[in-house]
DNA sequence: CTGTTAGCGCTTTCAT
DNA sequence: ATGAAAGCGCTAACAG
């Protein structure tokens, strides 16, 4: 026995196909009667419908398309469960990838995501290529940039400036009277948001005089915890005199903050250390990192307002249209900078 | 300027739609000369293929389902991390949904992916819903389920026993001498993967005559770190000469150690703790976690490797057949069970 | 409120 | 190696 389609439920209801079809879907016209006994029989027959036939008819496919470089990081997996969590109350579902933060999978993940007809495309600012940001112009569905403050949007964006809040921390660090800070950081820097983070710890050191900056670009990202500790050791060969460091990321920042509890070295007595985005394991640790809070469940959130505002009647307006939505971040002082 | 289909493709290459369609398809049969030029007209009119229209001409959806409880849990984030590229050579998309450790959320999910035609559906297993557990079965797509041995499996199985390993686990406890352990677990119980490793607890103390087992059951699913926390308060509080702990997961057993040592209790001097799953936080943090390390990758990988054997023309054939995967897992003995 | 007619853009199937 | 015809299962657009 086949799996049962329209004609078979509306043959079984006695009614047309369109009948069935406006039955099945919410704000139609229909007499409630009509709409319970088909319903009824769909439920008898176990009738599903064909998504690939209604989206091809309709030419709505019902998705909305999302790329973060991993899923494998609690900031990016919150952003994408709120994301889903908001769309989905219109009906739509989120299409994942992950870029593991690799250009050439983003730009190639773009292109077949693009194929799927997605009613909007959410894409991480981290350094696209050129021909992902051609296609993301050219593209005729609405684009949203998360995570970062674009100079140059494509169309929509949700997010800060991570250089800004990288030279916000910096200067927490000075202020509170460390002078020989050094940056733990990612050896990408082409547009990527640790090379802005970056950025913004130089911009700041350089601006108070305190000498040239001091970078360790330790491994391409992600940096995980444990080549956090790794990067304190070479740190404290480079720079014996450093007396904070500040990390690309919340797990690196956890790792220099462990090798240096593992050398006897006190936090933030000797040693301040401080991350980035305010991971769960920052808040639990002893002492607590200091870390730059960034709303994530917030910027999934408003993406998703934004991607299912896009949508609909308005939508050829509205296409048009250019959003840019600022989501407040700021630092967080706790016992790892001697809060 | 509206966006160009298969037929104008055709025209412009002087050539009818079904040759445009076997040039972009890889294994058919076609003339290469008459492939390149098909394939150079389709780069200067930027065509790309309408997937729902061939999906529906085909009845391929090209999508693999997958559900896992949560999206912010570097285990399952590595799982899906893993199925995603081992499918994608087979020219998979895969559908990622979660759950939140709800079944009716998974209910609601099963029944719409379903709609979308997927080739397969993998789905963790964490006591589905009775209707859950009748969509499967009567999927007629297969079904793996993973991360766990369930008992009376719908299909395929690609996991492990959480109740045996979490049986191990204290063993490993009891012979490192310690007597007086509890269990920090969830409050859940209806055959989700923490219940399971509660029961692997309860019967490895049962059965080594340790007196009644102690357990305290926190919080729903997923125990955070800080909760972790608070859970050893109470347990110190319910059991005040306890002298190990043992967490239904890592991110719990990280909070405990923390609490710990924020009380100036000794691990493992004067405390044992110990996780489940190998999370990169146990290995990294001081001392190190003893934790039942589980390979999420491989959970992934071998899910994608059966999904992708499945499709094809032996499909009819292989629908019908049951694979059981069992991934193998192993206490991990550290510092923070007196290693 | 319900039905009829025409496709949506591709692939299947069969010719040639 | 290529083409022509016939749908895939649904919804848009109109009629009644």
């Amino acid at each position: 026995m086949s799996r049962s389609k329209m004609a078979d439920v509306a043959r079984a209801a006695g009614v047309s196909k369109m009948t069935v079809s406006r039955a099945l879907r919410e704000g139609s016209v229909i007499a409630p009667a009509t709409r319970q006994r088909i319903l009824a029989v769909v439920e008898r027959l176990g009738y599903a419908p064909e998504e690939a036939a209604r989206n091809l008819s309709s030419r709505r496919s019902g998705f909305v398309a999302a790329l973060v470089p991993s899923l494998n990081n609690p900031q990016f997996a919150e952003t994408v469960r709120a994301l889903t969590e908001t769309v989905e109350g219109s009906g739509l579902q989120v299409l994942i990838g992950h870029t593991n933060y690799e250009a050439a999978r983003e730009e190639r993940l773009v292109g077949e995501f693009l194929r799927r007809r997605p009613e909007a495309l959410v894409v991480t600012v981290d350094g696209h290529s050129a021909a992902t940001r051609r296609m993301l112009a050219a593209a005729d569905v609405p684009v949203v940039e998360m995570w970062d403050w674009p100079t140059r949007p494509v169309r929509h964006v949700v997010g800060f400036s991570n250089k800004d809040a990288a030279r916000d921390l910096t200067r927490h660090l000075i202020e509170r009277g460390y002078r020989r800070i050094a940056f733990v950081g990612e050896t990408e820097s082409d547009g990527t948001r640790g090379a802005k983070r970056r950025d913004g710890y130089a911009a700041a050191i350089r601006r108070s005089g305190l000498g040239p900056p001091r970078i360790h670009n330790h491994a391409p990202p992600p940096i995980s915890m444990l080549q956090g500790r790794d990067a304190l050791r070479e740190v404290l060969r480079q720079w014996p005199d450093v007396d904070a460091v500040m990390c690309v990321s919340d797990p690196c920042a956890f790792g220099v903050l462990t090798q240096a509890q593992a050398q006897g070295i006190d936090v933030p007595g000797r040693l301040a250390v401080a991350g980035f985005g305010d991971f769960e394991v920052s808040r639990c640790c002893l002492p607590a990192l200091t870390t730059v809070v960034v709303d994530a469940a917030e910027i999934g959130r408003r993406a998703g307002l934004l991607v299912a505002s896009l949508r609909g009647r308005g939508n050829e307006g509205a296409v048009r249209k250019q959003e840019l939505i600022r989501i407040p971040v700021r630092v967080e002082p706790r016992g790892s900078t001697g809060g």
